[in-house]
DNA sequence: AGCCATATAT
């Protein structure tokens, strides 16, 4: 019945179109672009031109709308040129509205040209200028916007403000713009707070953002979001953790943002339980991608493979992030087979790879010494997807040669390259020398660092290292003198631990845990029965001023040492023991956890700040080479 | 008008 009246409502209104009443025309008109259907309006402009009518600019300005809604580009024009018909100008409000609609189909040039020709430009009219350029990434022609509006005496709105400041190209001119943003008394915005808080976050002065985040009064979601988030991304995760809390106590519900800079918290801290609990929990919010990359992500950096690829297969939608995502997980964690499966099945039914996705793909094969592969893929990159490529891609690399023991190789492929070789690249090829014990070519590229970086205590520490390594103590303590005389300390190693929803710490011989005497005792114990398998302490990378004894003493309360007998005692037989590090494991601690592994028949997994260990029946999934 | 996800090296 009603689709019948709707028939007869629709044959009438399309007779009417051909009437001569102009009143019932430009009713009509009114009546199809409210529906939004934009033939049938075009149709009926076109009759209201040819019989001399004109209709008011919200009428218009609804036809405007229609074309948007519909990405009728041309149709759009031919509104433009209606409305400009018979030398007539548009007032402020339809320009305006015309404006947006270039905007809004991405004509940059169009919009300028209608703005530079309007008679009046209102605050309207200089913001969605200004946003035009900000969503494109037009850094300098919307903060150039901003001040010459200004000086045509337009008062910034808070529209304005938000617009540009995801386009504020640093430090300085944020704070001139946090000014601005004071001055006009727009402070209190949320959308403005929130849009501070991101950007101060984004250039690495956390801190002022929060400053802006304590100030607020009154605030949203989108504004604990963003302070949040700001924690999050700058790896502050404890705090992220604890705003989070403090946000669902003050009564905010979490929503998939939230969710997601609580699951990076997770992913820094390596907090497993707590991810697999905001696993639990946003399985009752709409699926969002972006909450689900992070969630894959945070399996990964957690160790868990296995749960990553169960959210890998089931997630609904995947995007290019989310098969990176997981290629360089299993990548990480010592699954190079498995990475680069993933990726050839990327390849013929997946998303097109991009740059990122190399960088993975290229780090797998270097982790596995795959370089006949890594150089495939390498050279494949241009042709298959026409990635050019980049730094990250050189710099694995020459991390592929340099771990395969092919130094001469690595070197002329440096030489080689288009660009100047950053410090990073050297710092691969350092890695590449200590793995090879290269003393020679040690030097020497550490000598390259230290003139790019002179403070570099990672490069001193590696040098030392390698030092140590070949017995050469009197270089080790030539070095050393340098760091204590430019004030250079070693960041002391610590291992985390999650158990019973705490974090246990363990630094380098620190005896402060409540069970540091059970964990010291049960140590000595294990150590009698490694030392039956075969360990033999290795103190090459122990300070080389104690005496045996006590250099084994030091080696014994390495962290992650203490970290595995506190989960040995703690954590159930059959669960994974899940330590964190903030420095690279040491050789002596690496065969430690191998034959522990096999001992006590337990699955260890030990992430360093670049990479998974998962010990297993006496073997490492890093195969030894990292 | 504002918030959330992927990569090399130390």
């Amino acid at each position: 019945m009603k689709s019948h009246l709707k028939t007869i409502a629709t044959r009438t209104a399309r007779a009417l179109i051909f009437t001569s009443n102009p009143s019932i025309l430009i009713d009509e008109f009114i009546s199809l672009c409210h529906r939004r259907e934009l033939s049938r309006a075009m149709e009926a402009m076109n009759s209201l031109q040819r019989h001399g009518i004109r209709a008011d600019a919200v009428t218009y300005s609804e036809l405007i709308k229609c074309c948007v809604a519909h990405r009728a580009i041309e149709q759009g024009r031919a509104v433009h040129k209606h409305i400009c018909s018979n030398g007539h100008t548009p007032q402020t409000f339809l320009n305006n509205v015309l404006l947006n609609m270039y905007v809004k189909f991405n004509l940059l040039a169009d919009a300028r040209n209608l703005f530079d020709e309007m008679a009046e430009r209102n605050v309207v009219s200089w913001t969605t200028m200004i946003s035009a350029y900000s969503n494109n990434k037009f850094n300098g022609e919307a903060l150039g916007l901003l001040v010459l509006m200004q000086r045509e005496g337009v008062r910034p709105n808070m529209f304005t403000f938000s617009s540009v400041l995801r386009v504020c190209d640093g430090l300085e001119t944020l704070r001139q713009l946090h000014s601005g943003i004071v001055k006009f008394g727009l402070d209190s915005d949320v959308f403005v707070r929130s849009a501070l808080i991101d950007v101060y976050a984004k250039w690495g002065e956390l801190d002022d953002g929060f400053c802006v985040f304590n100030e607020m009064v009154t605030g949203d979601l989108i504004v604990w979001n963003s302070i949040i988030g700001g924690f999050a991304q700058n790896g502050r995760g404890e705090e992220a953790l604890d705003l989070f809390k403090v946000m669902r106590t003050a009564g905010f519900p979490a929503n998939q943002a939230s969710l997601t800079s609580v699951l990076r918290a997770c992913t820094g801290l390596a907090l497993l339980e707590l991810g697999r609990q905001v696993h639990a929990h946003l399985l009752k919010l709409e699926s969002d991608l972006i909450l689900n990359n992070a969630l894959l992500d945070m399996y990964c950096k957690c160790g868990s493979l296995e749960e990553a690829s169960f959210v890998f297969e089931k997630m609904s939608e995947r995007d290019v992030i989310s098969w990176s995502t997981m290629i360089a997980g299993l990548a990480q964690n010592g699954q190079t087979t498995e990475a680069l499966e993933l990726f050839e099945s990327m390849k013929s039914s997946g998303p097109t790879p991009n740059y990122i996705t190399m960088v993975g793909v290229l780090f797998a094969c270097s982790h596995a010494g795959l370089v006949d592969d890594g150089w495939y893929y390498f050279r494949s990159m241009k042709r298959l997807f026409d990635i050019d490529p980049g730094r990250e891609h050189y710099g694995c690399m020459v991390d592929l040669l340099g771990r395969a023991g092919k130094l001469g190789e690595a070197i002329r492929f440096i030489l080689k390259l288009q660009c100047e070789p950053d410090i990073t690249i050297w710092r691969i090829l350092l890695g590449a020398c200590r793995v090879h014990r290269n003393v020679d070519l040690a030097i020497y590229v550490g000598k390259k660092i230290l003139e790019l970086e002179p403070g570099d205590e990672g490069t001193y520490i590696l040098l030392s290292n390698i030092y140590a390594n070949s017995q050469r103590w009197e270089d080790v303590v030539a070095v050393r003198k340098i760091m204590d005389g430019r004030g250079l300390k070693k960041e002391p190693g610590c291992s985390w631990i999650e158990f019973n929803k705490k974090v246990h710490a363990f630094m380098l011989g620190d005896k402060s845990h409540p069970q540091i005497d059970e964990i010291i005792m049960k140590m000595s114990l294990l150590m009698r029965r490694l030392m039956e398998v075969g360990y033999v302490p290795d103190t090459n990378f122990v300070l080389h001023d104690l005496e045996g004894e006590q250099k084994e003493d030091a080696l014994q309360y390495h962290s992650e040492k203490l970290a595995i007998v506190f989960g040995l005692i703690n954590i159930p037989k059959e669960k994974t023991i899940r330590i964190i590090k903030n420095l690279r494991i040491c050789c002596d601690c690496h065969t430690f956890a191998k034959l522990f592994s096999m001992i006590e028949n337990r699955h260890i997994v030990i992430r360093d700040p670049v990479r998974f260990h998962h010990f297993r029946n006496g073997v490492c999934s890093c195969g030894d080479y990292w």
